[in-house]
DNA sequence: ACCTGAACACCGTTCAAGT
DNA sequence: ACCTGAACACCGTTCAAGT
């Protein structure tokens, strides 16, 4: 079958397919996106011609669409910060098997990128100085980043010892709570101390 | 030439040979790791049943022994966790291209494990109650990796926007100053808020 | 412009065969 | 036990050929 009336194809279409097969199956091919798509896996680089890279990028822009404060709004910083934290972290738990690929390309995306610059709007009308929104944005940034790698692969599965002198396995025994749950409150908590910190040192930063 | 006299490897040569190929290349591919050491590809496997998985996994064991606190000390809490999360960082830090190939895969390495449980049990012996604990560990390895991620590509290669109006471009060109250097004092900055914040919560955590 | 199929230069891993 | 070479089932990417 050579070129079709209509394409058969589209950037978005091929995006959301590939955050589906991650979902799925864990594995990222591109013969394997093409098989979902019922095409050959060459007809893919038309879309892409940055190949498996380019739509890994894509699937990161289709990720913050969804949800990750783009714009700086009237909200106080505090608020703000919190939504975008919470967006960026609930995102990448969402699609833990994403993560590692995620993780490991420097972002280009757009829409990402826009989100790192309304943080960094709100926090500069906050009245946080060059360097220390840079520190605070950095700061975000890292906390956020690992917690995603925790909700992708939480301490719990890899921490459980046997031996039950194991005060890290033992704790996690004791906890006896779900280890997404636990990911995510101790997430929230230490979203809050970073917060709060960081507003009382703002100036001084 | 088949079986020699003496082994031509060892577990320790393979996994070093593959750091040093890493950083020096940012690839790690078995027939690339062969063609340093001088062999087949397929006698790896000999040393490593568990494969390229495996050898990573080594790299990481090679990693933690150099310097992590792997055995609780007289050290007060906050001092020990201080060494146990620069350690973690600087050593993530000094081998940049190792760090996607480490974050994209359970930890099995002991000597990291035993990181960990020396972690837990100082907090323990400080006085953390068991949840509080495993918040406090999960808190401080999630800034931890971010900050490992940071540091192998800072915020400040990709976020560079050529918009002079970039709030986040134009703090990173007023700071001025080394992107590591910047990346490693972000990285006190929010270790020393966590350690602080995490001591005044401690029993409430 | 958009898709195909063949081709290229790779991978990781297995395994019989050697000593 | 330890290494080799061949083999297997894959990869990502390119490109001439079709309409």
């Amino acid at each position: 079958m050579p070129r079709p009336a209509a394409p058969l194809l589209s950037r978005d279409q091929i995006a959301h397919a590939a955050l589906a097969l991650v979902d799925e199956t864990g594995t990222f091919t591109l013969p394997g996106l093409a098989g979902v798509l019922g095409v050959s896996a060459s007809s893919i680089y038309h879309h892409f011609p940055g190949g498996r890279e380019a739509i890994i990028e894509a699937i990161r822009g289709h990720l913050a669409a969804a949800d990750l404060p783009t714009v700086p709004d009237d909200r106080d910083w505090q608020t703000f910060t919190e939504a975008w934290a919470r967006a960026y972290r609930r995102t990448f738990a969402q699609h833990p098997r994403m993560v590692p690929m995620l993780t490991a390309q420097v972002v280009s995306d757009p829409r990402t990128l826009a989100g790192y610059e309304a943080l960094a709007k709100v926090l500069r009308a906050a009245g946080f100085p060059d360097e220390g929104l840079l520190h605070a944005v950095t700061i975000l940034d890292c906390f956020v980043l690992g917690s995603a790698l925790d909700a992708a692969a939480p301490l719990g599965v890899w921490a459980e010892s046997p031996d039950p002198d194991s005060a890290l396995g033992g704790a996690i025994r004791a906890a006896r709570v779900d280890p997404e749950l636990r990911s995510q409150r101790s997430f929230e908590i230490g979203l809050g101390i970073l917060i709060d910190s960081l507003g009382r040192l703002r100036v001084g930063l």
